[in-house]
DNA sequence: TGATATCCGACTAATTTAGTGGGAATTGAG
DNA sequence: CTCAATTCCCACTAAATTAGTCGGATATCA
């Protein structure tokens, strides 16, 4: 019931090209360095990110990563679910439609799964990158006045 | 981010027992047959569950297992976390306590990680056995009545 | 033309998951 | 008393997933 470093690594990746990306396309080297990621893992997480049609990319030298839409159109459910998969906490099958789904499966643990399943994506469907960007530089303000 | 079987069997396991065991307690060999779960496997869980002090064992010829207290207070939780250990989306070290937390963990990732953990822990302890087994029970005589 | 980048795909080690199997200890029923 | 039913305990294993690594092709700016 963890999330994987996919998640984890991608968001904080994600929270760091919004924050820095306004100006230049941010390489991977940049944002690995930053965020203590291997680049050559931070890399295929990218792909993902592309494909997902949340970043673009930038080839060639001085070229690098953008959001591919503003930070306050990018939820955390976008990042996640493009790392991971869907968010379920059980696999499509069991959770959804008819197929797959036996008569021994149609008991009552189905209506927890899906109530866990539906509070997990309100949650990530309610927060926006742009949000995290914000609470990122106010904690950076308060490190640095120390 | 998917439960394992641990928790998905587990769970309509303590459904099951809850169901059937006010008269009798249940055998493992009973409770597999029905949930459709390996013998063997599921004996695995039950150590757990029972470590856990939720379900109380009678050894011997005609033993079986009992819920260790009325199904109205063992929360679908109780029982996830003790099977699953905790069900937050990250790592304990990450989540909580300034220890195992470097400056560059304490990132904006953080209250999204928070977020998603209280979410996750308010949807299962708000949802207690004995609303599920009464939910098996519809089930059950809607499906006699076809 | 060369340095800086993304892009692509295959490979690998470590960890976790999902079980299996054997046998000891306990206890109710006949 | 004995036997069958049952929990208990522990070690083992196969398959899948995770968390990376690596080598090289391709594109592009200066």
């Amino acid at each position: 019931m963890t999330l994987s470093t996919k998640g984890r690594y991608g968001l904080k990746a994600m929270i760091d090209l919004a924050d820095y990306s306004e100006e230049n396309p941010q390489s991977i080297a940049c944002i690995a360095a930053r965020q203590s990621i291997s680049d050559s893992y931070l890399e295929q997480l990218m792909a993902k990110l592309k494909k997902a049609g949340l970043i673009k990319s930038i080839r060639g030298a001085q070229g690098g990563y953008v959001l591919a839409r503003p930070s306050s159109e990018i939820s955390v459910g976008d990042v996640l679910r493009a790392l991971e998969g869907d968010l379920s906490p059980v696999n499509c099958m069991e959770l959804k439609g008819e197929h797959g789904c036996s008569d021994k499966d149609h008991c009552a643990a189905k209506t927890v799964w899906k109530r866990i399943d539906e509070s997990i994506q309100n949650t990530v469907d309610s927060i926006w990158l742009n949000e995290l960007v914000e609470d990122n530089r106010r904690l950076r303000e308060e490190k640095e006045e120390n």
